[in-house]
DNA sequence: CGTGAAACGTGATCGACATCACCCGTTGGT
DNA sequence: ACCAACGGGTGATGTCGATCACGTTTCACG
């Protein structure tokens, strides 16, 4: 017997995909009756390894709930976070068609609901439903794009400032307008928003208090209220 | 009547598409002559700007001869060289699938022939033809990984001249093994290639004289040989 | 063949950020 | 209740690379 709390994500999850609100659950009636008979769902606790950069490809991973941390390691043993994939995000897509190794690691940062599909049971949907294949590609133009985008933020950023204020704006999107400033919930250590940009953790806790001092931001535990949204964008040239 | 040289690049493109060479058109015989029906042929001198990013994507760009050199800008007017496309390279097909506005700029930067495809036409095409969109999702695959491994080089590289090594590294791949070293044509100059990992004109030609220094590298004309493959291979840590 | 522009080479300077070192406060485990 | 482990804060220091400035070479083209 589940406990309340799995039942509760489990619940979302279904309701999610029968209002076919998750992009990649949104298909014709027999397609999702096909992945429903392949799929393996799995609820895992914060901190769990769905798989390891270089291994072979098992198969995909459809996050239902909770968030994904992918991240890649420099053989120096430095951490880069590439992306967090939230709900209704495939993870090691590319890897599973291409038969090639995975090329990040995937660990939960929240407790999460995740649909596997074995390989050759999704390389085979894809053959068979034009729809699916489509869905697909259109998933994987998103996630190229937004690779796109990260190699942008990378590449053209002058100052690690700038970065930071980039990031704390590409949160703001998906934040919630407050009276005192836009809210984020901040789920990330230091440690790990300076992997995410490239830099390290003194830095990252030194530009978090200049940005506190020039009232650009407040933080009150894991909030992180955004009041300078305007002057933040000026500081970004990206 | 076409001049001799575009004769001969079109004849070589003819046969790579014939003998399946090149990955997009290693497909079912009614799906190519389908795609013959509605491509538009195009031969474009050096420097022809294929798209500009920002603009409305018009539909995809096969590139069957030639290189086209990808670049996105700051809003300060930085530039930075995102990928070189070579031949068999398909252009524009994120954008073209989702609708969304071209994420680079497309420039040739030797006289290519191109193979322009309407949307329309081209999602038409997709939805027709799983091969088609199988092909594509393997495209895909494939440019998101690439985009992937570029986050990491951007990302993880400790210095300029780890950046620069690897790039050079990567050259290496392509270029052409002979007694005194690998050969590699840069058809790049200082300031492209700093605008390819992000830094400055003046860096990389310090840097370059010192991998000339340390007997890495020898540069004959547009020429480059790589000397000491094993020694830079070892300042690379990604 | 000359001439201007583009590409390359190099020195001087300076600031941003990595690194090291240490401290404090919180948390969670036994 | 304690203390190890972790996350966060902060100073001192050194260095890499951006920037500016100018000279030199190469090359296209009339």
């Amino acid at each position: 017997m589940p406990s309340p709390y799995n039942l509760k994500i489990e619940e979302h999850c279904t309701e999610c995909t029968l209002r076919g609100i998750r992009p990649f659950c949104n298909m014709a009636p027999e397609v999702l009756a096909e992945m429903e008979r392949v799929k393996f769902t799995g609820i895992y606790p914060k901190g769990s390894v769905l798989f390891v950069e270089g291994e072979q490809p098992r198969g995909i991973f459809i996050l239902c709930n909770g968030r994904v941390k992918l991240t890649t390691t420099s053989s120096e043993g430095r951490t880069l976070i590439v992306r967090i994939a939230g709900p209704g995000e495939v993870i090691g897509l590319s890897g599973t068609i291409l038969g090639n190794p995975y090329e990040v690691s995937a660990e939960t940062i929240e407790p999460s609901q995740v649909n596997f599909i074995r390989r050759d049971d999704f390389l085979r949907l894809l053959s068979a439903h034009t729809e699916a294949c489509l869905h697909t590609a259109q998933q994987l133009s998103e996630k190229y794009e937004a690779a796109q985008r990260e190699i942008r933020s990378l590449g053209l950023a002058q100052t690690t400032s700038e970065k930071l204020a980039k990031l704390i704006l590409d949160w703001c999107d998906h934040g919630e307008v407050t009276a005192n400033g836009t809210r984020i919930q901040v789920l990330l250590t230091h440690e790990e928003i300076a992997q995410m940009i490239g830099t390290t953790r003194e830095t990252v806790t030194r530009l978090l208090s200049e940005f506190k001092r020039k009232k650009l931001i407040q933080v009150k535990g894991s909030n992180l209220f955004v009041t300078g949204r305007e002057e933040m964008r000026g500081m970004v040239s990206i």
